[in-house]
RNA sequence: AGGCGCGUAGCUCAGUGGGUAGAGCACCACCUUGACAUGGUGGGGGUCGUUGGUUCAAGUCCAAUCGUGCCUACCA
């Protein structure tokens, strides 16, 4: 599909640009253009180059993460693109169990419907995702992430699904699954099971209460305790066998206070003497360490809790349905009565939490089940070991190291309805049969009674971690599997190395032989300006879609205090936004967005995100729009075909062309590292510094003097071949204006091509390296930079054109000075023509190279203002100097640095001695002045 | 307790096999010049956390130390 949307030929192209950039105009045409004609999707023969989209929540909503995520995503891809590679960014969202079926809860009671049966909930879950899934992936369109949205995927899709079930019923054919009861973290508001991974410490303040637990005969011991309710699932107490305050009491029976129950002493080596007083009460099913202390010593577990954490009837009738924490106080208060609590201390301790619900965690006794992970992690250790899958940057490796070795088996199953369920049947003995689907499982163990399916999903992330296979059809082995599995990379933060990287190269490694991407790059995360993480509760957050399309402040605040979780954060919250955002947000453009984010991915772990650097790319992005306004502009004004220039290059053009392909060989090879901030920088200094403020500047110069009309459109065409391939080089980072500016600049220079994007990454080859070019006008620069800032210092006001005389200077810089005298007048303002001065007394120098440029100061320059000016050059350059000789005076130097580096260093204090020299003399004849 | 980071200009950060410390923002001065005041020109500002070591040479390598952050484990 040919698409010219401008006519360059027409005279009123570039005075239709706006004045000012202004991404509204333009960037959802482009999106929506993209999209529907299929640039999205794979194209071309060239070497795959694929990427998973680490697939959204269905709940969610696109936050500053993922915003700042798929901009790195998409930077690789449309750089991939248009470096010819086939390439697909697979897309999709994650069914997400618990955090939706929490959603979806809180939604149904919210309407009054209470769901208890899970037809009805499976019904409205459905409804609700085909309502509301599609708000992520629209936000993502509007980021101009080129995702191929026609091959969208959802963890849930039959497809996918099936593709769960297979692999449950080959794990666990091999033994790999398995289920059985085991202690579990137990979230008892979700009633569910949950993995150590979704357990979050939280720090906090508690105490430490000591009990006396009395002995048949004698005072018995005390055991010191942080959940006294838990006393009720005591089966014993612990000493250390070598503790020998308590030699004699292993052996012994206690009387369990509360209750009519005796419990034995028994000796561990697990017991920390130095902890409390050294005995320890076993409570085997509810904590981790006493579990594994019952199993040796063969002790009975009693669960007292309900699925709700309320005591249950293993405990007095008195304490039964009581809450947990209602059961504490009522433990201590009777313990105090019987004079059995010895003393309470302080003690800051680490409570594991829900880090969906928050509520504190019951370690419980369960039927699940899990994953075996040992026989797994070796080979997948063994593959980042030996670099088939490569960490970026390659510290995170130690990470991941440091979890695989020490990994314990995985707890797949919860007890929730959203998500996918467990296929395994029990027969009315209670034997399980795994399986594809009931049929399957009756056919295959020729069963004809009842069969019941087990009730649990699996974890969400059991699917997630198939993702990358099981959106390419595996098990079939189709041609996108085969064209683009194993994919190049995974672009994610570290918060989910464990979750995801790791799961996925172990179940990839196991069921499909192959890694799941030979790359990992790891991002930073987005924090707000003063390093904290963004969050609801903190009021900090940023909706990456108010940074596109700007907000005003008083939307902003109400936007940032509704829906809080205590109501008591509003006035702090409304505090800070009214003082960072006194006016709101501005319209910045998804562009500037997203270089801001290209700029901020250095490879530390933490990104701050600050705005005042987003307005300073803004303003970026109506520089190179300007830039553009004027080159066609220049263009139109010339009115001929610049494809039609004949002359030879001049040596400005030479230069830029030089400086454009170091630029695209320096981006090249920053995008090529993941160093995006790099790439980023090294554009904004191409364009800025380099091409807007030279050669566009040279351009004015060189036209307004051409001496016919074929030389002015030498320049031209430069200008406009130079900034076609730079709006190809920045295309990835800053897609829209890119898209918008080139289809305006192609076709002057014979460019021609539906779409920037479908168009090929700008070569250095094709933009030879001129090092005479580059020196000479490193020379220009230099005598241009020395006049202004004598104009400055002396504060000559741009009206007054300096009359300039030269001395000294070789032959070639004499050769520079002639060529580029028209030029020198007109960026530094220089009366022409620059002649021979006779000698140096009252006037200001300006070095260049070896030249001296000389200013009289008849009346323009201030003697005092020029001594200062003297003086402050001579003190840096004598500083440098004397280094210098230090250095070279220093015979170990000489003998044993590299002779490279000390004739480098030696041909520098030549330079410098003859700086100094001249500034020296400068001085003295201005002192006589 | 173990692991991994970070400490460079007022702020946010670069600094690539050791060889002249950089950018953006902020600041000061001047300038509305025909792409852009969302701009131009010039300028000020850092003994690179500290100490020691290796080296001819250390922001860069090594060790120690201080500060700070994260992760994992433990926490009766």
């Amino acid at each position: 599909m040919q698409e010219i949307r401008f006519d360059a030929s027409a005279p009123q192209v570039a005075a239709a640009m706006e004045k000012a950039y202004s991404p509204t105009t333009f960037e959802q045409h482009w999106s929506q253009r993209w999209e529907e004609s299929g640039y999205y999707a794979p194209r071309g023969e060239g070497a795959s180059y694929c990427i998973m989209l680490p697939p959204p929540n269905i709940t969610g909503s696109l936050h500053m993460g993922h915003a700042f995520q798929s901009t790195l995503i998409d930077i690789l891809m449309r750089y991939h693109r248009m470096q010819g590679a086939r390439s697909l960014w697979q897309g999709g969202t994650d069914h997400a169990g618990i955090a939706t079926q929490l959603v979806i809860s809180n939604l149904l009671s919210k309407q009054g419907k209470e769901c208890t049966d899970r037809e009805t909930f499976l019904r409205e879950a459905w409804r609700w995702k085909h309502s509301s899934s599609s708000t992520i992936t629209r936000q993502l369109r509007r980021l101009g992430a080129s995702v191929d949205w026609s091959r969208e995927r959802f963890t849930l899709d039959a497809g996918l699904s099936s593709a769960v079930r297979e692999v449950f019923v080959r794990l666990y054919n091999e033994g790999l699954i398995y289920r059985g009861q085991r202690l579990v973290n137990w979230d008892p508001v979700l009633r569910t099971a949950v993995s150590d991974l979704e357990v979050q410490p939280r720090e906090q303040q508690g105490q430490l209460w000591y009990i006396r637990y009395p002995a048949a005969a004698g005072p018995g011991v005390v055991v010191a305790t942080t959940r006294p309710e838990t006393l009720f699932g005591d089966v014993a107490v612990a000493v250390h066998p070598q503790d020998e305050r308590y030699a004699d009491l292993p052996g012994q029976h206690l009387q369990l206070p509360l209750t009519d129950r005796h419990i034995p002493v028994l000796a561990d080596e697990q017991v920390d003497r130095e902890f409390g007083t050294g005995c320890v009460k076993i409570t085997p099913a509810h904590d981790f360490n006493d579990y594994e202390l019952g199993q040796r010593h063969s002790l009975p577990m009693r669960n007292i809790f309900a699925p709700d954490a309320s005591l249950n009837d293993q405990v007095p009738e008195a304490y039964r349905g009581m809450d947990r924490f209602a059961a504490r106080e009522r433990v201590i208060q009777e313990l105090s009565r019987l004079n059995l609590l010895v003393r309470t201390e302080p003690h800051a301790l680490t409570l594991p939490c829900g880090d969906r619900s928050g509520a504190v965690l019951e370690p419980r006794l369960t039927n699940q089940w899990f994953l075996r992970m040992q026989s797994l992690a070796a080979p997948a250790i063994q593959a980042v070991q030996d670099g088939r899958v490569r960490f970026v940057p390659e510290h995170w490796s130690r990470t991941y190291f440091e979890w695989m070795y020490n990994i314990r088996d995985w707890c797949i199953s919860r007890q929730i309805w959203w998500g996918h369920r467990i296929p395994a049947w029990y027969d009315a003995a209670g034997k399980v049969y795994v399986g594809h689907d009931e049929q399957s499982v009756r056919e295959r163990h020729g069963l004809k009674g009842e069969l019941r399916q087990d009730e649990d999903v699996l974890d969400t992330w059991f699917s997630s971690a198939l993702w990358p296979f099981s959106t390419l059809d595996w098990p079939q082995s189709s041609a996108d599997l085969q064209r683009f599995y194993p994919t190049s990379v995974m672009v994610t933060g570290f918060d989910i190395i464990f979750f995801w990287v790791a799961r996925m190269i172990m179940m990839g490694l196991k069921l499909t032989g192959e890694v799941p991407f030979r790359e990992v790059y790891i991002h930073g995360l987005v924090r707000d300006a003063d390093g904290n993480k963004m969050s609801k509760s903190r009021g900090n957050i940023i909706d990456p879609l108010d940074l596109i399309d700007g907000i005003d402040l008083e939307t902003l605040v109400q936007k940032r205090v509704t829906g809080l979780l205590r109501a008591s954060d509003a006035t702090r919250i409304e505090e800070h936004t009214r003082r960072d955002f006194a006016d709101g947000i501005a319209a910045y453009g998804t562009d500037a967005l997203r270089f801001t984010f290209a700029a901020m991915a250095t490879h530390g772990r933490d990104i701050r995100f600050d705005i005042s650097r987003m307005e300073g790319y803004h303003n970026f992005c109506n520089k190179l729009w300007n830039a553009t306004r004027f080159a066609l502009l220049m263009v139109e004004r010339e009115g001929s075909d610049v494809l039609a220039a004949v002359a030879p290059a001049g040596v400005a053009e030479r230069w830029i062309v030089s400086r454009t392909g170091v630029a695209i060989q320096r981006i090249t090879d920053a995008i090529g590292v993941y160093r995006f901030d790099l790439a980023a920088a090294e554009a904004h200094e191409f364009i800025w510094a380099e091409y807007c403020d030279w050669y566009v500047e040279l351009t004015k110069s060189l036209c307004a003097h051409a001496a016919v009309p074929e030389q002015r459109q030498a320049t031209l065409y430069s200008l406009l071949r130079v900034l076609e391939s730079a709006l190809r080089m920045i295309h990835p980072i800053m897609p829209f204006v890119t898209e918008e500016l080139w289809q305006r600049v192609a076709p002057v220079v014979g460019v021609s091509g539906a779409s920037i994007m479908l168009h090929s990454w700008p070569r250095a080859a094709d933009f030879p390296r001129d090092g005479a070019a580059e020196a000479e006008l490193a020379w220009l620069k230099q005598a241009v930079g020395g006049l202004r800032q004598l104009r400055s210092m002396h504060n000559i006001p741009r009206s007054v054109r300096l009359p300039v005389y030269y001395r000294e200077g070789d032959e070639l810089e004499r050769e520079w000075l002639t060529r580029h005298t028209l030029q020198l007048q007109d960026l530094a303002r220089v009366a022409a023509p620059v002649e021979q001065g006779t000698g140096s007394a009252g006037v200001a120098t300006a070095l260049a190279g070896g030249m001296v440029l000389q200013v009289p100061l008849a009346g323009l320059l201030d003697k005092a203002t020029e001594m200062q000016r003297l003086d402050r050059d001579i003190t840096r350059h004598r500083k440098d100097f004397s280094k210098l000789e230090g250095k070279l005076a220093n015979a170990n130097f000489v003998q044993r640095a590299p002779p490279e580096v000390v004739e480098k260093e030696r041909q520098r204090r030549r330079e410098l001695g003859a700086i100094l020299a001249r500034l020296e003399g400068q001085r003295v004849e201005m002192e006589n002045v």
